[in-house]
DNA sequence: AATGAATGAGAATTCATTCAT
DNA sequence: CATGAATGAATTCTCATTCAT
């Protein structure tokens, strides 16, 4: 049918199954069976049904830690900087909205050592996350009576559950709730 | 063995183990063998596993729903009374820390006409914790260049995610992230 | 709801339940809640599931028996005797429709001891019915080169199976059937 | 164990177990433990335990059809033609007596789908029938006074209840059975 | 590289029956 | 007479994974 290589056909078949119906409900005859292949195909490219899930977690933590990486290195004022890469997190998680669907509620079904390896590298993101707002802080610009900490995990809690509310369909496009979300966020920073 | 009812112990054994290990993940057998009673014990009170879900949920809702209600119809002015709801709640979120767990992940396992319900019960706290940022808005107290749905699903998602980072042997107590929190959303909406 | 006694309820709703889903897919819990009582009032009055299956086979028997030995004994013709007596069967069988149904197909759900119990029965019933035809073999009557016990047999398959196929609301009157098969049953016996 | 495939092992097996106990009574795991294989060999290849008795039923349908077929299209006049057919589904129903049996008591067990196409087919056969009966009405072969429906009705109905009686280490053979049978049809249509 | 038959462990649910009250 | 909580065994079906080909 298509001409995507196998694994990538996998791929984002499970995506959108365990989006659709999440990781426990989905088995792995019905992804092979939407990807048009066979069983024996996927153990061929994939250890197990987990392997799948952790490199679509893979794929959406390596995009997004470039973006961030990106933006942290640009010279614009640091205000502006925290609020290009809040604007574009939550631009980019509504653009996978299946990505960020199951990375919201499907992490505590990957196998431990899976879980640990992706927390390690969700820890990166959010430290060079808080740097951001750690360096406002030291500059004068953002209050500091907020552990940054807190404000990260308080930010983030608000882009996960992007997937539990936002449709594409709806009033506002992924750009305006970015602005918005990005607003709301460096507003509540004001010493 | 135990005291309480059959099936208070039911639901307490069911939070426990939901929030441990997901709803998926958790068989019925596990919940019996945990209350202390037999599966058909079970099945004498609940139709289900999934009614076991949904009466975790109704519960957990009518307790905030109560909370919310007496808070907004305080005497205090409108940005007081949001600070104290939005408190509150993150306070209560952290004290059923496993509840809270259960709501943002398992919710898409309930079956279709009891996630219809839930839903609805939740739309209602919604629109009850959006009036309050309503009717600061008109009172000129909050900026107006924010939608109100907006900043009420920003500030959810925040709540929702306790259950991921918040430990409670950790720096701080529940009231204090309770202040941070509500600080952050009042300090995010001045003018 | 109803003046008529527990018993007799759950008969009539136990015969109507074991012919619309058949014995084993009606549960106990369905007859009661169907005769408006509760499980305990069933096994007060019948010791098992079981035992109301017995006892609607044994209302059936008493009363077609009854009926055969009227007709047998009264002073007609041979072949009048045996035209009325399968006439009659028929009719009754169809006024009884649900008994038939369950007759022709519950029989091997019954306990060994109890379905010893009826099919002694219906031995009964069946010796009385070949008496007519050996009568009318003997007085020259009917034909003898067909063994009268196969005759019996050949007559009530068509009688039980009229369960699968009457339809009250069809062309043909509980009547009309029992005189077409009892027209159809003494010509076959032509010598 | 045994050279057959699997699926025409779990075919007999349970076509046997069906006919001893009835299909509700039967379980999977009897089935596969008597065909000497899994549970999951079973689901494999039967989608449910329903469609084990869907399989049955089409393939006693497909014989008998054909065999009806086969005879109505003979160059034989009517009355022979139906002697004979009659005659070779009594003895093909001896033959195969444990399928009568679950014909003639499992029917009502099946899905609702799957029972109207077993109707379907069976109403097919019962067409054929018919249309002897009617020829030999045309010709003045047979009486005119019963409906032809009702005569095949008559007959089925005591096909079906071979199951009951007969037993193969009795008194008469299939064949003549089968005879006695076809011969009070026929001069049971005498005009 | 890919197939598809087969496994085996475990899942949720049902149900006739008992028994203390 | 009647209740309804509780039992415990059985039931159908699902599924990730393996492996010979």
């Amino acid at each position: 049918m298509s001409e995507e290589p196998v694994p990538a056909r996998l791929l984002s078949a499970a995506t959108r199954l365990f989006a659709e119906r999440g990781f426990d409900r989905t088995s792995v005859q019905e992804i092979v069976a939407a990807a048009g292949v066979t069983k024996g195909a996927m153990y061929h490219y994939f250890g197990s049904k987990d392997d799948l899930l952790h490199e679509i977690y893979g794929r959406v933590l390596r995009l997004q830690t470039e973006q961030l990486e990106k933006v942290v290195a640009s010279g614009e004022p640091v205000s502006a900087r925290l609020h290009a890469a809040a604007s574009d997190v939550v631009v980019s998680s509504i653009d996978n909205l299946d990505d960020t669907t199951i990375f919201f509620q499907s992490m505590h079904q990957l196998s431990p050592s899976k879980r640990k390896a992706v927390r390690a590298d969700r820890r990166r993101y959010h430290v060079l996350f808080r740097s951001l707002i750690e360096e406002g802080q030291r500059d004068g610009v953002f209050r500091t009576d907020k552990p940054a900490d807190i404000v990260v995990d308080f930010f983030f809690g608000s882009v996960h559950h992007l997937a539990v509310w936002y449709r594409s369909d709806g009033r506002l496009s992924a750009q305006e709730v970015g602005t918005h979300y990005a607003d709301l966020l460096v507003d509540s920073l004001r010493p």
